[in-house]
DNA sequence: ATTATATTTCAACAACAATTGAAATATGAC
DNA sequence: GTCATATTTCAATTGTTGTTGAAATATAAT
């Protein structure tokens, strides 16, 4: 599965909360519902409820209701988004990416230009 | 290297903007130079200063001077910082992290809870 | 010194986002 | 029905951030 840049980023803004992120990582451990969570991290409940939202609209989390009381709801990391996220920021930052030697645009690129012409050119008598 | 909380979200956070995504992407791509970026994203040269400096709080990249015009910046992604990143968020959305089932605080769960240990019981004679 | 170029700083604005408290909704128990 | 509980919505506030244009700085060429 492949992520669109705007969905990548509107996964990276969700995560880039203290909060959201501290949830999110609870919910990769197993809590679910949203007495759990409040406790352990000690949100108000319309808050915890603002920052769920933000993380079902990224689809990285998706939520269910309790089968016989419908007034509990159990939150869980969606497994293809989280692994598709995973899978882009891991090419993204990859460091076996990063290039060595890039195109230098100012006069020091030039100096490097000629030298490199120069040496084979002197090697070839 | 092990980031902390803090650093990791900061990261997120640079991340998490269009301009700034695309500028870490270039530089992991070889581009360097702050003439090249501007020609490549078209951004104003003060706000592609402003994007820079965002991200190099976060060390995710570094900067030089041309040595022979000092007028001339070169930007590389740092890759210590970028291997940092790549294997914590990694963990963060690792699939295989996710707990299959997670503890049921409402009778939905109570109901499991006694399903699970009448059976065992049943067994035992 | 004067001029030109690359980059940064500054001030201002607009848009967005986190937090809070109060009220509203939804569901279930009695 | 009335009451209790879990969650959401709303309004207001606050703080942050991306963008813009103008001015300032730094460095080099003439």
């Amino acid at each position: 599965m492949m992520l669109t840049d705007d969905h990548l980023i509107q996964i990276l803004k969700a995560l880039a909360d203290p909060n959201r992120l501290a949830i999110f990582d609870a919910l990769m451990e197993g809590d679910s519902c949203n007495c759990e969570l409040k406790e352990r991290l000690g949100l108000a409940p319309n808050l915890l409820s603002h920052h769920l939202r933000v993380l079902q609209k990224t689809r990285l989390i998706d939520s269910r209701k309790d089968v016989v009381d419908g007034r509990w709801i159990y939150y869980a990391v969606d497994r293809e988004i989280a692994t598709a996220a995973q899978q882009q920021l891991s090419h993204l930052l990859d460091p076996n990416r990063i290039q060595k030697r890039a195109v230098l645009c100012g006069p020091e690129g030039q100096l490097i230009k000629e030298t490199e012409t120069a040496v084979p050119v002197s090697n070839l008598k």
